[in-house]
Formats: C-alpha cells, sequence, structure tokens
DNA sequence: GAACTGATTGAACGAGTGTTTAATCTGGTG
DNA sequence: CACCAGATTAAACACTCGTTCAATCAGTTC
C-alpha cells in the first residue's frame, strides 16, 4: 500500500502498517492479537513473517524512519526538523507516524536516539547557516546551544504529546498537533528575538565563575 | 522510616518506599513480587495493605507529591521549580524520588499533570515577580509565554532522562543530573539574555501576520 | 485460657502475553 | 496428476501478571 514494491508482499506491508497504527495509538504494549485483527490475520502469521514482535518493531522503525528521510529530501527548502514534524503530522496519511516517533521518543531505545541525533545534526546545520547568513548570534559554544535546542523544542513535543495527545486519534491528531504549535509560536519568537533577562548580570556571572569554555570529555558523544 | 508515624505501621511505608525506589528504576511495569522482594515481604501482603498495584502507586504519588511540598515549603527561598528538583536530585536521600517523578512525567497520568500545573504555576510567580522587579522582560501573552518556558524545561529534562538516565542508579543518578544541568547553564543563559536572532523581521512578520492578542477559546484548561 | 483481629504467607487462579507446532489451504512446477 | 514450498490458521505451550484464598502466626481483649 506504501510504496513498497506490492502485490505478493502486500500481506506483510500491511501487518507493518496496521502495527505502525496500533503502536501509534496504544503504546508498544499493545498485544500482537490485536495487531493482527487490525491487518485481518492471525497472531502466528507476523511471527511467521517478522520473527518476533521485537523485530517486528524493528521493521516499523525502519520504515518509518525512511519515510521521513523520504520526506525531508522532499522538503529540504525550509523548515529545521521539528517543523519538518509539524508539516509532516498536518497531512492525514503521516500523522500515525508522527505519532509513532513521539511514542518512540516517549519510550527511548534506538530509534528514538538515532532521531534526536538526526534531529541535532539538522539543528546545527541551519543554526550556523544562519550565522553565516548574519541572522543567527554566534555562541560561545555552538555545540552545547544546538544540543539544547534541540533537546528543549522535541522534549517540549514529547511532553506535551504525553500529558494531551497521547490518547487521541489519528484523525484528531493534526489539528491537535496544529494547535500546540499556534500556542508555541509567540513565546518562542519573543524569546528568540528579545530574549528573557533585561540585563546581563546572570550571564556575566556565570562567565565570571565559569569563564574557560568547557572543555568536553572523552565522551561527547553519549551526552 | 521517612516520617511517618512510625512503629507499628512500618511495614506499610516500607513497602511504599520500596515501591517508589522500584518504580523509579525499572518503570511502572515492574511486578508486584520484585517490590515485595525488596521489602522483604510477599506480592499477597502488598495487595493486603494497598488494594491492588493501582492503589500502590498511587499512595507512591502521594508520597513524592507530600515530600516535594515540605522540600518546596523549606526552600522557597530562591529557585523556580525546576531548579528545586535538581537540588533534590543532588541529595542522595531524595534521588529515587526525582527519579520517580521524571518517570511519572515520561508516563503521563494523573501526578504528571498535577505535577507540571504546579511547575507552570511556581514559574508563573517567579516570572511575574522578575517583572516587577525589572529583570524579566514583559511578554505579550504572559500566560502562553509561561507554559512555554515550563513545557521547555521540563520536557527536555524528561526527555534526557528518558534517553541517558532512565538506567541509572540511585548511586549514580545524582552525578548525572548535575552534568545534564551544567551542560545546560551557558546556552540557556545566552539565550535569556541575548536571545537567538540577530534582527526582529521574524518576530514582526508574526506579529503582522497575527495581530490581534490570541484570544483563548472556551477550555484555556486543558491546553 | 478462649476468642477475636490483623499481619503474613504460600499456593492457586484466571487472564493476559509472545511464541511454537501441527495441520490445512493455495498456487506454481515437474 | 503428483509434488512441493510458502501462506495461513487454530490450538496449545510456557510464562508473567495481578489478584484471591485458605491457612498460619502473633498479639490483644474479655
Amino acid at each position: 500500500m506504501s510504496g513498497d514494491r506490492d502485490g505478493e508482499f502486500a500481506t506483510a506491508s500491511r501487518i507493518r502498517d496496521a502495527a505502525i497504527a496500533r503502536f501509534a495509538r496504544d503504546g508498544f504494549r499493545v498485544g500482537l492479537r490485536a495487531i493482527a485483527a487490525d491487518a485481518g490475520v492471525t497472531a502466528g502469521l507476523i511471527v511467521h513473517h517478522f520473527g518476533s514482535k521485537d523485530a517486528l518493531r524493528r521493521a516499523c522503525d525502519e520504515q518509518v524512519l525512511t519515510v521521513l528521510r523520504e520526506e525531508k529530501a522532499k522538503a529540504l527548502t525550509d523548515g529545521s526538523g521539528a517543523t519538518l514534524l509539524a508539516q509532516m503530522a498536518g497531512v492525514e496519511r503521516y500523522a500515525p507516524m508522527v505519532q509513532y516517533l513521539l511514542r518512540s521518543l516517549q519510550a527511548g531505545g534506538a530509534l528514538a536516539t538515532t532521531l534526536i541525533e538526526h534531529l541535532i545534526a539538522d539543528a546545527e546545520e541551519y543554526l550556523a547557516a544562519g550565522e553565516v547568513a548574519g541572522v543567527v548570534r554566534p555562541s560561545r559554544d555552538r555545540a552545547a546551544r544546538t544540543r539544547y535546542l534541540a533537546y528543549q523544542a522535541t522534549g517540549s513535543m514529547v511532553l506535551w504529546f504525553t500529558l494531551h495527545g497521547a490518547q487521541a486519534t489519528a484523525e484528531e491528531f493534526p489539528a491537535l498537533f496544529r494547535r500546540y504549535m499556534d500556542d508555541l509560536a509567540l513565546p518562542a519568537l519573543e524569546l528568540f528575538t528579545e530574549g528573557l533577562l533585561v540585563d546581563r548580570s546572570m550571564l556575566d556571572e556565570y562567565l565570571m565563575y565559569v569563564p574557560d569554555p568547557p572543555d568536553r570529555d572523552a565522551d561527547n558523544t553519549a551526552r
């Protein structure tokens, strides 16, 4: 159904798409029999095709990541990683995948780590380009700022999803997500252009107290 | 053991404290038998004392919230809600409770909603006081900015916990949490004092496009 | 000392889970 | 037609879970 070499292999991808939708709506604790019922098959057949429930979830991860990469390549004209998710959530067809991604970030695991690394890399790219273009202020520690901004934007989104969007159906999710983004716009723009504090005393005190640029330890990857 | 009217009722609170530690380290999916083993009792006894696993978790929620309120009352001199958590995470005795809170925020539910509302209320208080004192810039929509800042700070913390701090033992958690806060300090202070963007064009464009202050709909509570 | 109450245990129950297995069905190939 | 490989199913298996139950054990009260 979804861009696969269909025909003979239609059943496997139908199971996988049903699993993505079920995982997105009900979380990863959902049983194989519920997924099987959605796909019109039996629990045993899922194991026959994928080997195990974990392997099925890995297949779902791969599919979502593949689609995300395709969409990212298509829409490389504007927007960072976070707004790409916002765009995709608006498209009804991709809404379950965005929900699936948010649930992965909520649960942790390999896909979540991969995703946040991609978002950080994207943000680094856009922020560096912004610095060169003269629209983004330089930072005393660009890598730390990029991680900070990516974690804040993504974490806020995941927390909102956990508290308000987790039990939304695929139909009502796009509107919810859109409203979340709308509520975000003004405070984010205010903070990004005007800051929050009136004077520089707190920053200067911190710079006095910790003057040297924080020399990273050996493991700056698993930070 | 922990501020309860001890003696005869020691067993119940010992079970509850063991449950908090287990829930914090292994998540809420952990079995009653594991908790019982930690407390040196049997699964049946937990049900005898608390009624059900859900009721046990509610008791844990209450206990953590009670301790949090006590600590907040003790340390009302400085720091907002988020830094209160940071302070508590530094105290070895409270580290499991901070982990428990982060896990609650990760999983959602009643305690998570209560907690984020308290954090927002605290932030509102501190930001309003900062405005009066002239150190915090006024916002075009103060409530929206407060929610935004609280969600960003809390969500970032929860996401970091999900990806890097979830499987930390109670001994290594304080140091991990401290390092997270240290990595945060410089980018946060930079953003709060200097902003991110060089010019005001993006904000002004947004204000032109959506000029009126967003008049909240009927349901601004469940936002 | 008898009776009662609550704490506590070990075992069992019933409902879930993921997985395995044997059997059946289906379609293509010699 | 015979044969075979793969798809598919229903049932069973082994396991964990929360919960229940009957039976002890200890302490208090009459």
